[in-house]
DNA sequence: TAATGTAATGTTATAATGTAACATTATTTG
DNA sequence: CAAATAATGTTACATTATAACATTACATTA
């Protein structure tokens, strides 16, 4: 997938922390590994050269990125990395709640808010890859509310929308 | 408890076609292979031998099915098969609407409601597998408002929810 | 600080999932 | 029937992910 340059991302929101939604997350790259130090120092966790370096390159780029394409950039940084090294330090930064995967392309993403536990709606334009992260409790409490209808106890839920971002219908959607 | 449905004591739901939702679809397999077959007639598509096998393999799993766990059901039965077979199949009867793709672990599932267009949400039982379809609108009104408002054109929309069913709560969770 | 235990990373190999490309067979249509 | 189209077969390979074990870095404390 992916050609045309993404645009940024223009939702507004209040959240705890220093990072702003409203900002690419890559214009606030130091911010956000800040934070992401403080908050292990707190956890207890160790926020390693390679964690950093893997969050980092997630942070930085437009479009989430696969575990392959990680690898290929952190090979062209200089350091050797084989698929475990990258995996690991994914489910470390997914358990910290610093990156996101997608299940529907495979790609992980920095969340733009770590701060807290949320779930969150992604709309992933099938045209440029650009992925926002949306946060709703509406939605989660109506998939909560209809799963505890149907006996089910609820862990995780996972929703990603697929479509056009508004760019991508600008381009393509004016022959129609 | 469902609610006393009027008329024809097989269908238990407000749906079109001969499907019920409360009863197990492999229960109703003859049904629903006739109903697809109905439907393809209709669509002018053609139902052959392969896509009937692997709408019925599907159809009798209580849990849904990887694509090579089909592979394998396929060669058991007597039918050599190679991925492309059956992954062809799968997205044929994904475009007719007959079969899910659940994202969130590489399986297919029958749909129960295969003759209108909707989307559903589906709850994953971790522990079992067993998955259930959900059909809710105010979910996706709720996504496709929020989505909208980002100025985004929604196409697809996947809501999977991961946790515990009602069977495997009893099961796992006494000593809490 | 050396000894020890644990956490993180490196390394090799392989599993699991999915597709491209082209050959062959079946079905429809002129 | 011939020709066109659709479906399936077949080979090879691409992509995504993990198992298993070796090594290194870090933390603890005696």
């Amino acid at each position: 997938m992916v050609k045309p340059q993404p645009k940024t991302a223009t939702i507004e929101c209040r959240h705890a922390g220093s990072i702003s939604c409203v900002k690419p997350l890559h214009q606030q790259l130091t911010r956000f590994l800040a934070q992401a130090d403080a908050l292990c120092l707190q956890r207890k966790q160790r926020f390693t050269a390679l964690r950093k370096q893997v969050l980092s390159l997630i942070c930085q780029s437009p479009q989430p990125l696969g575990a392959y394409a990680l690898l290929d950039l952190m090979k062209e940084s200089g350091r050797s990395a084989a698929p475990p090294t990258v995996y690991r330090a994914l489910d470390f930064l997914q358990q910290q709640g610093f990156v996101h995967r997608l299940a529907s392309n495979n790609t992980y993403l920095a969340c733009a808010h770590p701060q807290q536990q949320h779930e969150a709606v992604f709309l992933v334009c099938k045209q440029c890859g650009f992925t926002q992260e949306l946060h709703t409790d509406g939605i989660y409490k109506a998939v909560g509310a209809r799963a505890e209808k149907a006996g089910f106890k609820l862990e995780h839920a996972s929703v990603e929308v697929s479509g056009l971002c508004a760019g991508c219908q600008q381009k393509t959607g004016v022959s129609q």
